[in-house]
DNA sequence: GTGATTGCAAATCTTTTGCACTAAA
DNA sequence: TTTAGTGCAAAAGATTTGCAATCAC
């Protein structure tokens, strides 16, 4: 489970994906990939974008958070109406939400476990479970 | 278990709350309370109020959603980007999502069990744990 | 009366879209 | 070249806000 951290490698893992590795979206590969298990909304990463130097439009950040989620190096997570958050970790996993600062922290797979999963109806599958666990400050 | 269903019950309820049994909410309660687990979007509750001849502005639609989770009456659930959706079913319980459709499906929680809920961070309390079970068609 | 509630329209916020321009292959 | 990708500004949705008018108590 080693994690891709060079420039090149970041290349390669868009091309996987058939997407061309362009000026922009090898900007926002580093963003995201270059550190581990980022939880982060379109409107952050293009906020880091522009302390980076890097220039992208808003309309090519979502473009790309898309693409990425797509082929498999993002994942999307909802916890709260009107924010799509985009998860670095695409493996199986959930996650705590922090009411108080909207934030989100992993939780490994192995340290919380959905039984009794009922069958879903005819004709449909499982895509996904999704397990969120709210948390909020204790006497706010 | 039993749920009310008279006029005076959705006044009695209203009032619990400590809110004003205007008009407006309670046709908005009896349109919300008098079927059962309903999973509806602000949206939808406008159109149904609209077809049942009540007139109730959009704001008002949103006011008294939010009003009615604040004092326990409903529960939001949040499964996709850009729309909140309102369930009637403020037991603890989880919830299929269809995919194709956008619909959401109760899952009593007797069906569904959560093992090893790990700790939450210092200074916090699990407020509570969502479980989205996504779904869609076999081959679509 | 008087304080809560409502309606309306405008404002806000996130996300998407259309289209001319630019750059990768 | 040729086609994918980008930027911009406008559009689209969902939700919220400000404020005068209205209603419950």
């Amino acid at each position: 489970m080693t994690r891709e951290r060079s420039y090149s490698g970041l290349i390669a893992r868009l091309k996987v994906g058939g997407l061309r590795p362009t000026r922009q979206r090898l900007a926002l590969a580093r963003l995201l990939f270059e550190r581990e298990d980022r939880h982060l909304t379109a409107e952050q990463l293009h906020s880091e974008a522009l302390e980076a130097d890097v220039r992208v439009s808003v309309a090519t950040v979502y473009n790309t958070l898309h693409q990425f989620t797509k082929v498999g190096l993002l994942r999307e997570v909802v916890v709260e109406p009107g924010r799509s958050y985009f998860d670095t970790n695409v493996d199986d996993h959930h996650h705590f939400y922090f009411e108080s600062t909207g934030d989100l922290q992993d939780i490994p797979k192995d340290q919380l476990h959905v039984a009794e999963l009922p069958e879903p109806p005819g004709g449909t599958r499982i895509a996904r479970v999704d397990v969120v666990v709210r948390v909020q400050d204790i006497e706010p």
